[in-house]
RNA sequence: GGUGCCAUCGCCAAGUGGUAAGGCCGCAGCCUGCAAAGCUGCUAUCCCCAGUUCAAAUCUGGGUGGCACCUCCA
């Protein structure tokens, strides 16, 4: 398969250090507030590469970490008069809840920050020990940036010379503008943590590797994991520290590939808390379901930059129902999953870098042919069960059609509609069994009144909400 | 200011040198008592200008217009 790394910018043909496995580490939320669809889209497109990459093979350990430890936390806590674990238990159960709703496959392993601290504490020493990182008068520590030669070469930046000495002058006791906290010493009675260095708090990059250094990396290979995700925005200064930090701090280079997911905007501006309700995912789940969401979110290329907008979302559905209705005209019939050359294809064509567009074609070529074949031919048995091995092929590998397809259609409908629906289908069919055909058009449109399309088929009236 | 990304049909969106996928919407037809669903057919020369090439949406240069990052951020 191949995959563009966005550090050397360009396609790559995928292989993993290890023969048949691959080690996937994605940065994951920090646990102070409520999940936004960027959040989601980030989910959902390392779920998809994790589920490409076991499609092709490999045995994929994947670890995305929770953060709960940041200063962002400490003041939620303290504001909402709460505990740090109170704050981060809440904000982490929302976030496996919604990310379950999207169909978001837990990963393997979820690393916290609180902990992995004896992780943290090993390599800042190390970084201490050569060199990579110095301690101030205050206690704090920092990674010294002008003691590695290879920093800013992830993110291809070029550090300002004005710049870099306005900064040193103006503040503290950094020897270099870029150097950033490794630990941050506490001296009052503010939350802090017992480590070698005195009280304090990891900076935020120092977590990143910790947690790949004590769940992920094995010692003696070349790159502490096979791929490193995470949002665009995270590249610099995160991932950059990041890869500092491993590189100075260990014998190995912190990733092979690099993979970071484009943004989300909304109505074509950035997302902010000011826009609205929207933002959040646990308000958008109000509205429109999980798997709706998920189709509409994968459905743009992962490095582009995502436009939400409620019509868009609304088209993006119409789609998903044609992979709903054709199981729905299969349903009940047993098979056994096959191999079939259209799983071929579309795996072919995710594992060109998750090329979602030309696999969305293909999954609209094979509902086309097999509507058409049905239509024709309505015994087919062989042709269903291939048909049906391919549903379930993509609902393995994309997540798409998971669903019981009544229950799709018919989702957000309560029972007590539901009854009336079905006595006024049951109405119209004796209406038009006696040919009454005015009165089973306005039954039909009192059913349509209550949002409700129905279809006549072979095996019967069959009803979807709109 | 620095660095980088992008610009394809009304809308969404593939396609990195060989003559424009797919979906939505629209129009016509088949099916249907009529619908709906499903099926069939029809609809773009790729922001502008110049260049390279037998050949460019795809490469180069220059415009124009969006967007992102620059130490909180998926």
């Amino acid at each position: 398969m191949h995959i563009y790394d966005s550090v050397q910018k360009a396609k790559r043909e995928f292989v993993s250090q290890e023969e048949g496995k691959v080690s996937l580490y994605v940065c994951g939320p920090t646990v102070y507030d409520d999940a936004h669809l960027g959040h989601a889209k980030s989910a959902l497109v390392f779920d998809l590469l994790a589920r490409v990459l076991s499609a092709n093979g490999y045995e994929v350990t994947y670890a995305r970490n929770i953060t709960d430890i940041d200063d962002k936390i400490i003041k939620k806590a303290a504001e909402a008069n709460k505990s740090i674990k109170e704050i981060t238990d809440f904000y982490t159960d929302a976030y496996h809840f919604e990310m379950a709703k999207l169909g978001v496959a837990r990963p393997n392993i979820e690393p916290k920050a609180t902990e992995s601290l004896e992780a943290m504490f090993e390599l800042i020493q190390k970084l201490l020990d050569s060199s990579h990182a110095y301690k101030t008068d205050s206690g704090d520590i920092y990674f010294d940036t002008s003691s590695d030669s290879d920093y800013l070469k992830l993110s291809h930046r070029v550090q300002d010379e004005n710049e870099k000495l306005q900064r040193v002058e103006s503040s503290s006791e950094k020897k270099n503008s870029a150097d950033f906290a490794l630990w941050k010493s506490v001296h009052d009675e503010s939350v802090s943590f017992d480590s070698p260095f005195g009280k304090g708090r990891p900076g935020w990059h120092i977590e990143c590797s910790a947690m790949i250094e004590k769940h992920l990396a094995k010692k003696e290979a070349r790159f502490a994991v096979d791929i490193h995700g995470g949002g665009a925005d995270l590249l610099f200064p995160h991932h950059e520290n990041e890869a500092a930090q491993t590189r100075c701090a260990t014998n190995h280079t912190l990733a092979n590939y690099w993979i970071h997911n484009g943004f989300v905007n909304i109505d074509g501006e950035k997302m902010s808390k000011s826009l609205g309700n929207s933002f959040f995912l646990r308000d958008a789940l109000k509205v429109y379901d999980g798997e709706v969401l998920r189709f509409y979110l994968l459905g743009t290329h992962y490095r582009a930059n995502f436009n939400f907008n409620e019509e868009d979302l609304l088209n993006s559905k119409k789609r998903l129902d044609k992979i709903y209705r054709l199981k729905k005209r299969l349903f009940g019939l047993t098979h056994e999953n096959q191999k079939t050359a259209f799983g071929d294809e579309l795996l072919k064509t995710l594992s060109d870098d998750l090329n979602i567009s030309a696999s969305l074609a293909l999954i609209d070529e094979m509902i086309s042919v097999a509507n058409e074949k049905l239509d024709s031919d309505a015994k087919a048995k062989e042709f269903k069960k291939e048909t049906l091995s391919n549903l379930a092929y993509i609902e393995k590998v994309l997540g798409f059609g998971v669903k019981n397809p009544y229950e799709y259609f018919q989702q957000g409908v309560d029972e007590e509609t539901k009854a009336k629906i079905n006595s006024l289908i049951l109405q119209r069919s004796e209406a038009k069994k006696a040919k009454d055909f005015a009165t089973s058009d306005a039954i039909r449109d009192e059913i349509l009144t209550y949002g409700i399309n129905i279809m006549d088929t072979a095996q019967g009236t069959l009803w979807e909400k709109i």
